[in-house]
RNA sequence: GGAAGCGUGGCAGAGCGGUUGAAUGCACUGGUCUUGAAAACCAGCAAGGGUGAAAGUCCUUCGAGAGUUCGAAUCUCUCCGCUUCCGCCA
């Protein structure tokens, strides 16, 4: 969520930063919200005021046994004009907040301007795309004789979920340990996580309420986490910090589940977007003054892994119009997929700046003592089904066997290669 | 799932319906003392919001919400959470 006293004080940058995120708001309905509120709270805390005072008067009266019928009288019709402004205060609240959680973060400046992902900048690139001497099969192709079954997800659940079974569902669970291991070395700690969180956890890191389709509700108010950035971000909700326990370095292997509302029609073939899948999160809690930096650490573990495994790939800076809701800057990577010829996201790093940690109230104490949100950061490293994905893409041999990459071959027992049944 | 108990500041823990935003202890910060440290002593130390250039000042907040009352941390109700016991069960 923005914060209404830098709109306020920034109106300009504002309005433009709308503009770029292809949004229509601007500032002047929100400041003549603003403004009805401070001067409902002025009238509220006037009246309060004097309440507060003659109360207090009686009970000193009171006390010394004196007669306070003239201060009663004077507090007729006070307390229920208190509770009528009050009442305007919460609309007037309610109204101002309905308005600021539908907006977007506002990005950094070194952030292209852009309509969609057309418009996303390629920052780097890596590898070089292996030359076939036979023609590669896509991995839903070639991979169903390795053990991914897609009619058997069909059958169990339906379209969008997948049934792995063998080596491949291991080579999986190897993708994750490895990735895992990797972020350890980087300091980070892993954690086990709820994979059913509450409206609290998902308003707190900006699912809800703009964008409850997007995930699965279980019932009252729990939801299925959409990615383990919400169990994670959310442990620093209602908290304040001590500076020198930034920043906080978490990391989650967890199933994601996502309703891909909206994405009907949109790589239905593959391994590419289900309902549920497994993704190695990483979440950074950080000083606002070490984001930057950290959001360049995050895609650097990422950007390893794929070094690692050897598989090539390029990253790229969203633009305006094709970031996240939360973030203030994002670098998406993306993995070499053989088959289509073209890169395809594998994983997503953004610095969410104070955005999130604004509507879930997670603080530190800075050097004046006083109290500051926090930034958050989050980046998969990496979504575990689509580096399977990338594996089967540019590690299949013509036989129909798949060679597992060096790295990975310790996590299966020194297996090298996944043989056709 | 059933029953009982409990939810107060970073933590622990007081708090007859009325000068209680809240005693006390610990932790933390600054100071005195010391060659230095510890100890001791002194002082400070909640969050959110309004107003203000600032100093300041005012309002709100004792799990959340509603109610009783001139006045609620304190009384009533609902909800949420935690603990214990019983039941069930990886």
């Amino acid at each position: 969520m923005l914060d209404i006293k830098w709109i306020r004080e920034n109106t300009e940058k504002f309005d433009t930063a709308m503009k770029n995120r292809g949004s229509s708001v601007t500032s002047s309905n929100l400041l003549e919200l603003d403004k009805t509120r401070r001067n409902i709270i002025n009238k509220m805390q006037e009246l309060q005021a004097k309440r507060k005072t003659i109360s207090k008067e009686i009970g000193m009266l009171k006390a010394k046994g004196g007669d306070a019928a003239a201060l009663l009288e004077e507090m007729q019709g006070i307390s229920p004009a208190v509770k009528n402004l009050e009442e305007q205060d919460r609309q007037a609240n309610i109204e101002l907040e309905n308005a600021l959680i539908a907006l977007p973060n506002i990005p950094e400046d070194c952030v292209p301007a852009g309509k969609d992902e057309d418009d996303n900048v390629e920052i780097k690139k890596w590898g070089t795309p292996r030359e076939f001497d036979f023609e590669p099969s896509p991995h839903y192709e070639f991979g169903e004789k390795l053990g991914l079954d897609f009619a058997t997800g069909a059958k169990l659940t339906g379209a969008r979920y997948a049934w792995l079974q063998g080596d491949i569902a291991r080579l999986e669970r190897a993708i994750a340990t490895f990735m895992l291991d990797h972020l350890r070395d980087k300091g980070f700690t892993e954690v086990s996580v709820p994979l059913i969180v509450n409206d609290a956890s998902m308003i707190g890191t900006c699912q809800l309420p703009k964008f409850a389709e997007d995930s699965f509700n279980v019932g009252d108010d729990r939801w299925l986490i959409p990615t383990a950035e919400v169990p994670l971000t959310n442990s620093m909700r209602d908290t304040i910090v001590a500076p020198e326990n930034l920043p906080i370095k978490m990391c989650a292997w967890t199933p994601c589940f996502r309703s891909e509302a909206g994405s009907a029609g949109k790589d239905t073939r593959g391994y590419i977007r289900m309902h549920q899948f497994f993704k190695v999160e990483q979440v950074v809690i950080a000083h606002p003054e070490k984001s930057d930096e950290l959001l360049n650490e995050l895609t650097k573990n990422a950007e390893e892994i794929l070094e690692k495994l050897n598989i090539p790939y390029r990253t790229i800076i969203l633009c305006t119009g094709d970031m996240g809701f939360s973030a203030k800057k994002t670098y998406d990577i993306e993995a070499w997929v053989p088959t289509q010829n073209t890169y395809r996201e594998i994983s997503s790093c953004s610095n969410c700046g104070d955005f999130q940690a604004r509507s879930m109230k997670a603080r530190f104490k800075n050097k004046e003592g006083k109290t500051e949100f926090v930034h958050t950061l989050n980046g998969s490293c990496l979504a575990t089904g689509r580096t399977l994905v990338a594996i089967l893409e540019n590690y299949q041999n013509e036989d129909g066997s798949l060679t597992i990459p060096d790295v990975l071959q310790p996590y299966m027992g020194g297996q090298k290669v996944i043989s056709v049944k």
